[in-house]
RNA sequence: CGGGGCGUGGCGCAGCCUGGUAGCGCGCCUGGUUCGGGACCAGGAGGCCGUAGGUUCAAAUCCUAUCGCCCCGACCA
């Protein structure tokens, strides 16, 4: 059975069983209704995603967590450079009156940030190491909640004339808001994730770029991660601080929570102002630049988790998938493992052989053959089922003797979801067909729930019942004002998530304070 | 920062009240039997019980201090 791997890919290298999260036969997963928190922190466990770490708060994603991220990177970077913007790397360390020069961003981070004091250690001979006081900083440095303040230091030289402009750069990278409490994924003191920090000559530009962002971001979660969103401007209660406003894109958890999964903000000419940065307009005429920043953070992992995993464990849309497919040959005897082993190999030859167009039009089929022998076929079918591995491939002897093999789709688990007898011949046309019907299918299904859990509701009264049960989304008047939106939350923990694009703008009565309202907005309890 | 809980082989826990030198399940290693939905048997390796003091002939167990983590709240992507 051994033989030299040829040229393993990611997906080959993750390990089946890493050591902190190791296999535990027989246990299963707690389930949804029974402890909904609990099921997401198994499912990020036993799916190998990520874990604690020993830093407070911080989180160590794990390769099959981190090879999702890639994913999602690798999609975005591409779609960010197809509407022209370019990449850069700025300081992880920001001086701290940089934030204090934009007066609401400075009050909007100033409680979550690690700041920097110091610069060197002394080493105490047996006690080991302690901060040096000779060694202060002249100014702290903070660790950068978001870049904008030091971006826009950094604009100041490199824009003078509108033929600067816009200036369109996006930087990967990591950024640290000190959090009290803390959820892998959804919100650690550490995160990865994008900020994009464009500069425009006019504000038309400015919002321009705001709302094709903000598309960018609803076109990847809903055609890469087959999660539906919602799009509009968040209530000025709930706007970036800085921003002139916030798109954003709002996705409905399966316990009917809502999580902001991506904002884009026009912050019009507040940094530019505060960073004193001008370029000559073709008049001749000195201006202030027109400002955008927009960002997705490993947030979207847990936004995937919780859209369209089940009970069984992690479950993953073809498209950003680490491993499409996963071949298990099966056998009792060396003859028929051997058997099976090449008809897999053969299969999984196939499937790379295939062209990009045939697939999602970027990226290759990604295969593994898993010739784990050692572990009964029942173990090995949990474990990927439990990864998230959109189709499994099952090549017993019962198939060879007939050149065939099993599907099984993991968007439908069981034996509903398995298709026997399909010719090996003709299986990897079948199973990337199989890939863009499980994607389109997880789309359908979560839209189908958010929409059967979006409600209209017309009275207080009406308000409060719907949120305690059955809960989700509600569609609700309000009278616009930033004092109803802050008493509604205090009294039901809901808040405004979004005021829905292409929702309803019929006028109407707030359900709070009876007073005029432009239209309907919607509320959720939201992480 | 308030309220609660917990630190004991890789993971999950028992033991602590009533001190006597550490045990269980899972995982791991070896061998054998298994194998189409989480197999089984036998043997084996692995822990100075978070840390530092104290009480005692003797401390995982009692006392003091300290560190860390988790959960619940107020704040946030």
């Amino acid at each position: 059975m051994n033989q030299s791997r040829a040229s393993p890919t990611i997906a080959e290298s993750i390990p089946r069983h890493p050591r902190s999260a190791q296999r535990m036969a027989g246990e299963k997963i707690t389930s949804r209704a029974s402890d909904y928190s609990q099921w997401y922190l198994d499912i990020v466990n036993r799916a190998g995603l990520a874990e604690n770490s020993s830093v407070r708060g911080c989180m160590v994603i794990k390769p099959h967590g981190y090879a999702i991220w890639e994913r999602i990177h690798d999609a975005l970077d591409r779609m960010f450079k197809d509407t022209g913007h370019v990449n850069a790397y700025f300081p992880l360390f920001i001086p701290k009156s940089y934030l204090a020069k934009e007066e609401q961003m400075a009050e909007g981070f100033a409680k979550e940030c690690a700041v920097v004091t110091h610069y060197r250690l002394k080493s105490i001979p047996g006690k080991g190491v302690e901060v040096d006081p000779e060694a202060k900083l002249e100014e702290e440095l903070i660790v950068r909640p978001t870049s904008e303040t030091i971006i826009w230091h950094t604009y100041k030289n490199w824009i003078q004339s509108y033929r600067d402009l816009p200036l369109l750069i996006n930087q990967w990278a990591n950024v640290v808001r000190w959090e009290m409490r803390t959820r892998l994924f959804l919100r650690t003191a550490e995160f990865l994730w994008q900020e994009g920090h464009t500069a425009h000559a006019s504000k038309e530009e400015g919002e321009e770029e705001t709302k094709r962002m903000l598309e960018v971001y609803r076109t990847f979660a809903e055609e890469w991660m087959a999660m539906p969103v919602l799009c509009g401007p968040k209530s000025d209660g709930q706007k970036f601080p800085g921003a002139e406003y916030t798109l954003c894109i709002e996705a409905m958890m399966q316990d009917k929570k809502a999580l902001q999964a991506g904002t884009s903000h026009y912050l019009g000419q507040n940094f530019s102002k505060a960073f004193d940065v001008k370029f000559q307009n073709q008049q001749g005429q000195q201006e202030h630049p027109y400002a955008t920043s927009w960002g997705v953070s490993t947030r979207l992992i847990g936004g995937l988790i919780m859209t369209h995993s089940d009970d069984q464990g992690l479950v993953v849309p073809p498209r950003l998938a680490p491993i499409h497919v996963v071949i298990c040959p099966m056998g009792k005897e060396l003859p028929e493992r051997e058997a099976s082993t090449k008809c897999a190999r053969e299969l999984a030859q196939q499937l790379k052989n295939l062209t990009r167009e045939e697939f999602f039009g970027y990226e290759p089929i990604t295969v593994k053959v898993d010739e784990d022998f050692h572990n009964s076929p029942g173990f090995r079918f949990n474990e990927w089922e439990l990864k998230g591995v959109p189709v499994r491939v099952e090549i017993g002897p019962k198939d060879v003797a007939q050149n065939a093999c099993v599907l099984a789709r993991r968007d439908i688990p069981g034996k509903e979801g398995k298709q026997m007898g399909v010719p090996l011949s003709t299986a990897a046309d079948t199973i990337v067909a199989l890939l863009k019907t499980i994607q389109a299918n997880l789309f359908s299904k979560a839209k189908a729930f958010r929409d059967a859990n979006t409600h209209e509701v017309n009275s207080w009264d009406e308000f409060t019942k719907t949120l305690e049960a059955p809960g989700g989304f509600l569609l609700a008047h309000w009278d616009g004002t930033r004092e109803t939106e802050d008493k509604i939350s205090e009294l039901t923990k809901a808040t405004i998530r979004c005021i829905p694009y292409g929702g309803d703008t019929t006028p109407g009565v707030c359900v709070l304070t009876g007073k005029p309202s432009a239209r309907r907005v919607v509320f959720a309890k939201s992480y």
